[in-house]
DNA sequence: TTGCTTCTAGAACGGGCGTTCTGATATAGG
DNA sequence: CCTATATCAGAACGCCCGTTCTAGAAGCAA
């Protein structure tokens, strides 16, 4: 039973990793019940009475992947001895250079472009997680500032509205075609442009 | 016979007006022929001998906003006596800010990551305007040197970088719900922080 | 008017979608 | 072993898509 019980979870932590490549990959339209059969293992018996349907799955998956972005965002900025901008290098490099990742950018930054545009609750809950994330790279900015990292005069709200712009740029230009390493190497020259 | 092949001009751009309007509110995929036919005033027979089909029809919008997109960014950057970044505000609002296109955000960066990812085509052309954009802001950052507006030791490269990152982070921004004050404020005070 | 071309509106077609249904199969309790 | 419940794979359904086809209206020269 205890046994079962955590195969269950197993599995499904499994399905939403599955599921989360595929949706991240593709992007929500061009993913079929079919492509989610496929790739889960589950049949669609299963999958309708686990998550209800298809946009019930992206949801699912939208929330899974929003907490994991916000908890391994939030471990890098806690970082102390890292300067703000380095870390903000690291997240984007984290999030979407990695070789594992690239080129499906950031599943917020396509989910933004195709799905916000015409739902309002995922719009909605996009505000939230970019006011959050706002807050998470100014206050790591202002402990880099108390740290003596950088310099007392700069705008910690700047430097996350910067922080928010090199991350949706990057997944953005992830998708068109541009390869990681002239993609990353531009973002750590922006960075390194406009360091203190 | 002019009046009638003027006509015809006046006519087809309207048409091209029009479905550029439709896909770039709402995405190549989220266009029907129907959409376009309801938009345009054109019939099937029409749409179909004119341009060939639906991805016809966008591939023909598509090169129409890229040529006007840089021939205005190319005459706010010629702007001699503003500064580059002022001129790339100026750029950013006059695409993506104007009452009259907001929310839509930019025809390109939504087609980035909805069409391109998945159309070699699409991604080709995309690398070849983001290199002459490029080109167009970094000249416009070596005229600012030349004139003393900005510094000389600044890299005109990572500024044309920087001129990226925002113009696409605010097309992706404009297309989930954020409200344009809010977006304005924020690309104004993003670089205003890195003004030198 | 007649006869011919051009254009129109929408029906028709084949295919893929998300969802639901169903008959076969596996599992578990007596 | 037998029966009842749970699970399965995929067929079926209704819908919308992009594209093609077609019967008839409109335009026009003779």
């Amino acid at each position: 039973m205890s046994a079962q019980a955590e195969k269950q979870t197993d599995n499904r932590d499994l399905v939403i990793e599955r599921a989360t490549e595929l949706f991240w990959r593709k992007g929500f339209d061009d993913v079929s019940v079919d492509d989610l059969v496929k790739a889960t293992g589950l049949n669609r018996y299963q999958l309708y009475q686990t998550f209800g349907g298809k946009r019930d799955i992206f949801m699912t998956i939208l929330h899974n992947y929003i907490e994991d972005s916000q908890t391994s965002v939030g471990a890098i900025l806690a970082e102390t001895d890292v300067c703000p901008y380095d870390a903000l290098y690291l997240c984007i490099e984290h999030k979407m250079l990695d070789p594992e990742i690239f080129p499906a950018g950031c599943l917020m930054c396509t989910t933004a472009v195709d799905v916000a545009a015409k739902d309002e609750e995922v719009a909605e809950i996009f505000n939230q997680v970019t006011d959050h994330m706002h807050e998470m790279f100014a206050d790591a900015f202002r402990r880099g500032q108390a740290a003596g990292m950088v310099p007392k005069g700069r705008d910690p709200d700047a430097f996350a509205e910067l922080s928010h712009a090199l991350y949706f740029s990057t997944g953005v230009q992830a998708r068109m075609g541009r390869t990681r390493e002239s993609l990353a190497e531009a973002v750590r020259k922006t960075i390194d442009s406009v360091k203190p």
